[in-house]
DNA sequence: TAAACTGTTATATAATATATCTAACAGTAT
DNA sequence: ATACTGTTAGATATATTATATAACAGTTTA
């Protein structure tokens, strides 16, 4: 398990550190059941404080990915089946719309903007599981 | 020129009208020189600060995509050329591995994020200029 | 030219979010 | 029992967001 913090970035720590777990999750780096450092084990490794850390545990909780139980280590939840809901097909939309539109703003041409999108398509047949 | 604001969102107002400008212009609704509505005349309409919508107004300024100008209305700014610097692309990709992480850990199946990806490029295609 | 509009700057206040620190409490593992 | 867990409770500090009021500077228009 390794996480790295950056100090410079405007992105609050607690999001840098759920962004990097998401992203373990996603490549099959951390599995249903794994253990998580203690917020005080993971706190003192990225000299930050326990409370931040545990912040990124809570709302991972709140988001059914991570199990907190009281005197035990945070584990990975298991992984939600496979549900198409269209509410969250209409979230994940809605958010792949702002990010195209500002990569057109950006002044990224339109066949630009296609590669990036295939090249993640390949990211993702590419994956595990 | 048409903007909602919705209280019950967790996104900063500012960001909420950034946005939607933002999409404006990519539908191409709004065109270079076009002329917004003044930050008093817009707060009103939308019954909020002032400083809010000046807050939005600045930082599209800032991104180049509007240009402010003492005593005069807001104007869209001559958008970017194309210029597809590694820089922005990278910026772009790690925005879209996000979106694609998430909808992933939220149960969508690989071909549904597959399919919306599609979709997204279809909407490129389809777009003005 | 005067009036009415622009953006801009300056202060102040308030609520919320983020991060830290200290301390205690409750459950689990050794 | 001891030492580890998460949890809850305070307090403090800083930054962000939003509001409000007032004045100033440049532009438009009547």
């Amino acid at each position: 398990m390794w996480l790295s913090i950056d100090n410079k970035s405007s992105r609050p720590i607690y999001l840098q550190i759920i962004l990097q777990i998401k992203e373990q999750l996603r490549r099959g780096e951390l599995k249903t059941g794994d253990e998580l450092p203690s917020v005080r084990e993971l706190a003192n490794s990225l000299s930050i404080n326990m409370h931040t850390v545990r912040r990124a545990y809570l709302r991972l909780s709140e988001q059914g990915l991570l199990s907190l139980r009281l005197g035990r280590r945070a584990t990975i939840a298991s992984l939600p089946q496979i549900t198409n809901s269209t509410e969250n097909e209409a979230e994940i939309s809605a958010r792949l719309e702002e990010v195209i539109t500002d990569a057109l703003l950006m002044g990224l041409s339109s066949s630009a903007v296609h590669n990036l999108l295939e090249q993640q398509i390949n990211n993702l047949e590419n994956a595990k599981t």
